[in-house]
DNA sequence: TCTTTTCGATAGGTTTATCATATGGATTTG
DNA sequence: CAAATCCATATGATAAACCTATCGAAAAGA
């Protein structure tokens, strides 16, 4: 079951002569009259008719003449599909990122350009917490992810570090100190604070708390919320007052005023992490078109 | 290009671990390695990555498995097919007869016959007049025909001899003779007949010319009609008398009679006809049985 | 930490399969 | 009747696939 024998035997039943379809192939005339031979010995039964002036196709020849020329294509295909694939014009890639990436207008800006300039890509977004993309990352469901990983749980993944953003105050806009600009950090001390689960993405909740405590007092947190973004949500409903990466304060609401921090800030870092085993091409794409973006 | 490769492929992409799957094939390691390196060359692209224990696919590979799965099978099935159809398992027949064979219960018993042996058959039946039905054999519209050919017209045809039938006389029942049992040819002397187009088939024409003659007379043709069963319709009507295979007999109309011809009777000749040349599995196959049913 | 095991890659020699040249046999053409 | 056409066969050459032996890297076990 060789398909050279199948393009062999297709050539000699388009050309219906055995000398001819040899010179087309470019191969001498015995060797093909032996090659038909083997293929018609191996599916047990003629194709050719010996005519005394060329050949002609068997019954069965007529159907296996079909099915051959089905089969030579979509081993072509499946040739070229690989090709391509490997090659990073075409396939899938799993974009993971938190919810307070989301915000950073590098994210869907990177997205929206890769889109562009790989249309026969599919792209598959998962906004989720840096807990779970990690583990995305780790077992293949996710390719790459914007995250604010800390350092101690990316030891296994490859990280790219993007930017370091300051972090701002998250106030209620009825807050007695909603009408300063700039405050200091010490000046919330006794607000009641919200955030969301430290396991949901340590580096940033571990960033807010030493940086409370760099100022003097340790944050009093009265309420927890699953993501960054809902923590805003809290802080509008007066409920307390949190810190937030500058890109958060694209989320405005009514209810809630950013204010920068005077003084010692703590910072967020905004990375990209992938595996650190295989490089896929697509992914190797995205994060040099990251790299470049970031620079540019 | 080669099938053997995908196969190869196959077995690496199930195993995920070259040396067992060279054992599951049959062959040693190394040329498996070898392989897939040529048809990784071939394609453009890696499909596995080479882990420190065994290998897994790119995602390159993943598409060629499925691809490479689909390639296999097809080109499995072909082979069965051409296999199947070589052996006259499965496949097509067009088989022809006139219409006055078409009342031999031999024919349709043979078809019938045939089917139920060949379920996976496709049977195409033509009725047609003995001319178009031997070029339609000539040019393969058709592989085999129940006829009534004249010997000169099917030398470069293969023959085969069925039945003789005895010849009836067609009377309308208003005919003065339609009483008597039995007749003499001489009888209808001076009765108007009705007859096909000779060129719709010699054969039987001039056997009721001839034995007309044979008779004293030579027979007076006031009306063709395009078939034999259609002369039966007129001869109904009144409109003249004719002779008729004994089997015609089978078709009854209120307005016929049949009557057995005393003395020299001309006979009508049924055989099998087919091309000479390529004997196709299953004419071959129909032949057979007819000669089987024939005989029995 | 060092040894052992595992597993794919490489090297060199052997077998098998494919191809080329020369020729035969059957039929058709000039 | 000779020449040409065209597929089949025979035999020797070349290329491919395969085998055994071995390497090198990483992981597992001591």
């Amino acid at each position: 079951m060789d398909l050279r024998r199948f393009r062999y035997f297709v050539v000699c039943a388009e050309e219906l002569h055995f000398t001819r379809a040899a010179r087309r192939i470019g191969i001498a005339q015995p060797p093909l009259s032996q090659q038909i031979q083997l293929l018609e010995k191996e599916v047990g039964t003629r194709l050719f008719h010996r005519l005394t002036r060329g050949v002609e196709l068997t019954p069965a020849g007529e159907a296996f003449l079909t099915d051959a020329r089905n089969v030579l294509d979509m081993a072509e295909r499946a040739m070229t599909s690989a090709r391509q694939i490997g090659r990073g014009e075409r396939g899938s890639i799993k974009i993971g990122f938190t919810s307070s990436a989301s915000f950073n207008p590098f994210v869907p800006g990177t997205i929206s350009r890769f889109r562009a300039e790989n249309p026969d890509v599919e792209v598959v977004l998962d906004e989720n917490t840096t807990r779970v993309s990690l583990q995305n990352l780790r077992n293949g469901k996710l390719d790459i992810a914007f995250l604010r990983p800390a350092p101690g749980e990316v030891h296994d993944l490859r990280v790219q570090h993007l930017f370091h953003e300051e972090m701002r105050i998250a106030l209620p806009a009825s807050h007695p100190l909603a009408n300063e600009t700039r405050l200091k950090l010490s000046m919330l001390a006794t607000d009641p604070f919200v955030l969301y689960p430290r396991t949901n993405g340590q580096a940033l909740y571990d960033a807010i708390v030493a940086g409370c405590q760099n100022a003097g007092f340790s944050p009093r947190i009265v309420q927890e919320a699953p993501q960054m973004a809902s923590t805003v949500s809290l802080v509008a409903a007066g409920v307390g007052v949190t810190l937030v990466p500058e890109s958060m304060c694209q989320l405005q609401s009514s209810g809630v005023v950013y204010r920068e921090i005077v003084g010692a800030k703590p910072t967020a870092a905004l990375s990209l992490v992938q595996r650190e085993r295989p490089p896929s091409v697509l992914t190797g794409k995205f994060s040099d078109l990251c790299r470049k973006l970031a620079i540019g």
